[in-house]
DNA sequence: AAGTCGGGGGG
DNA sequence: CCCCCAGACTT
C-alpha cells in the first residue's frame, strides 16, 4: 500500500498544466480567505459557493469586519447555503482569532484545529494552500482519488477505512509545493476522477490505479449503506396583517435551522384559529390552506402545510417576546432564511402583488 | 460508531 | 427519484 514513488510529481505536473487557477479564493490566497473558502465548500460544491463566497468577502473584507459584525449580518449572508453551524463557528472563530490571537490567523496545526468548524481536513488545507504548510487534506475528492488509486474497500465514512485513507494521504504528501499538490488532489478529483464516468485516459496517475487496472470505477469508493428516511410533518403560519407585514418567528439558536428567521409553526394537531386565539385574542378574518410541499434533509423528510392567515388585531404577546416581529413581506428575505421558507414568502408576494 | 446538520447539482 | 458534495460536531 505504499505509494508509487513519483505519484506527487506526476500530479504537480498535471496542475502546472490542467489544473484550475481562476477560482476567486485562489487570488489573494491570505488565511482569511482560503479559510471562508473552505468552510463554505463543506459538503457543498463549488459552482453553489462562488457567489456567496463574493457576496461575503464584498460585507466581510476581512476577519476584523467579521468578528465585529453581528451574528444575524453573518447568518443573513449564509442564507440558503445550509449547515448554519458552519456560520455560527466562523463567527465564533473569528472573535476567538481577535481577542486569543492579537487579530492574525494562527499558523500552527494545533491552534488551527482547534477552533470552532475546523477538523483536521481544513486545518490542513488552509494551512497547505495559504502558508505551504506540509499537512495532508482529505476531502471527498481526495477520498475518491485514493480510495481508486488504492483499491480501498468500505464505506470512506466508517472510522477504520477513514484510517487508512488519512495514512495513504499522509504517505502520499510531497515534501515541497504541498499546497500545489493539495490542490491538484481536489483538481483532479474535481474534474478528472469524477464519481461518474472519470476520464481515466486523462488522469496523470492512471497507469498506477488499481481502480482502473480492475474496471472497478464506478464500484470504489463503497457507496454510504441505505437507511430509511424518517418523515416529520409541520404547519407553519404565514399570519398577515393589514399593513401588509407578515409575523416572522426567530429560531432557537442551535438545532435545524438554527438562528434563522422562519415562520411561527405549531403542532400538526393544532388549528390555526386556535392559535389565532391564543396570540391575538380573536380569530383570523381569513385563512387559507396552501398546497403541501415536501423538503428533504440527509436524516428526515419534512412534510410543510402553510396555512396563510390575515388578522385585524396585534397580538397580545409579541411585546414580550424577541423571537416574534411584524415584518414588511417585501423586506423579509432581507433576513437570514431557511430556503424552502424563503420559497414560500416570495410565493406568497408574487400572489398578493 | 452513529446521529445531526441544508441545500442544490447531476444522473 | 436517487446519491453526493472542498466535513465537523455531538451523543
Amino acid at each position: 500500500m505504499t505509494p508509487p514513488g513519483d505519484f506527487a510529481q506526476r500530479l504537480l505536473h498535471w496542475r502546472d498544466r490542467h489544473g484550475r487557477t481562476d477560482l476567486p479564493w485562489q487570488r489573494d490566497r491570505t488565511p482569511y480567505r482560503v479559510w471562508v473558502s473552505e468552510i463554505m465548500l463543506q459538503q457543498t460544491q463549488v459552482a453553489v459557493v462562488i457567489p456567496y463566497f463574493e457576496r461575503f468577502m464584498a460585507r466581510f473584507p476581512g476577519l476584523i469586519e467579521l468578528a465585529e459584525a453581528d451574528l444575524e449580518g453573518v447568518l443573513a449572508h449564509w442564507s440558503g447555503l445550509g449547515y448554519y453551524a458552519r456560520a455560527r463557528n466562523l463567527h465564533r472563530a473569528a472573535r476567538e482569532i481577535r481577542d486569543q490571537h492579537g487579530g492574525c490567523f494562527p499558523t500552527d496545526l494545533a491552534a488551527v484545529q482547534a477552533l470552532p468548524g475546523i477538523g483536521r481536513s481544513t486545518a490542513g488545507a488552509i494551512l497547505s494552500l495559504a502558508c505551504g504548510q506540509r499537512h495532508p487534506i482529505l476531502d471527498g475528492n481526495v477520498k475518491r482519488v485514493l480510495t481508486r488509486h488504492f483499491g480501498i474497500e468500505g464505506w470512506p465514512g466508517k472510522s477504520d477505512v477513514l484510517a487508512r485513507l488519512w495514512g495513504l494521504a499522509e504517505g502520499c504528501t510531497p515534501a515541497e509545493r504541498v499546497g500545489d499538490y493539495n490542490q491538484g488532489m481536489m483538481d483532479l478529483g474535481a474534474t478528472i476522477c469524477t464519481r461518474h464516468r472519470p476520464a481515466c485516459q486523462d488522469c496523470p496517475v492512471g497507469k498506477s490505479c488499481l481502480a482502473r487496472a480492475q474496471g472497478r470505477q464506478s464500484e470504489l469508493p463503497a457507496p454510504k449503506p441505505p437507511k430509511a428516511l424518517p418523515t416529520r410533518a409541520t404547519l407553519m403560519l404565514a399570519v398577515r396583517n393589514a399593513d401588509g407585514e407578515i409575523l416572522m418567528e426567530q429560531r432557537p439558536p442551535t438545532g435545524i435551522w438554527g438562528g434563522l428567521w422562519s415562520l411561527p409553526e405549531v403542532a400538526a394537531e393544532t388549528t390555526p384559529e386556535q392559535w389565532c386565539l391564543t396570540h391575538f385574542g380573536a380569530k383570523p378574518s381569513q385563512v387559507e390552506m396552501l398546497p403541501q410541499r415536501r423538503h428533504t434533509f440527509s436524516h428526515y423528510r419534512l412534510i410543510i402545510q402553510v396555512a396563510a392567515l390575515r388578522v385585524e388585531t396585534t397580538p397580545n404577546a409579541i411585546g414580550e417576546r424577541s423571537d416574534l416581529r411584524w415584518e414588511p413581506i417585501a423586506n423579509a428575505q432581507q433576513l437570514g432564511l431557511p430556503a424552502p421558507v424563503s420559497r414560500i414568502l416570495l410565493e406568497i408576494l408574487n400572489k398578493s402583488a
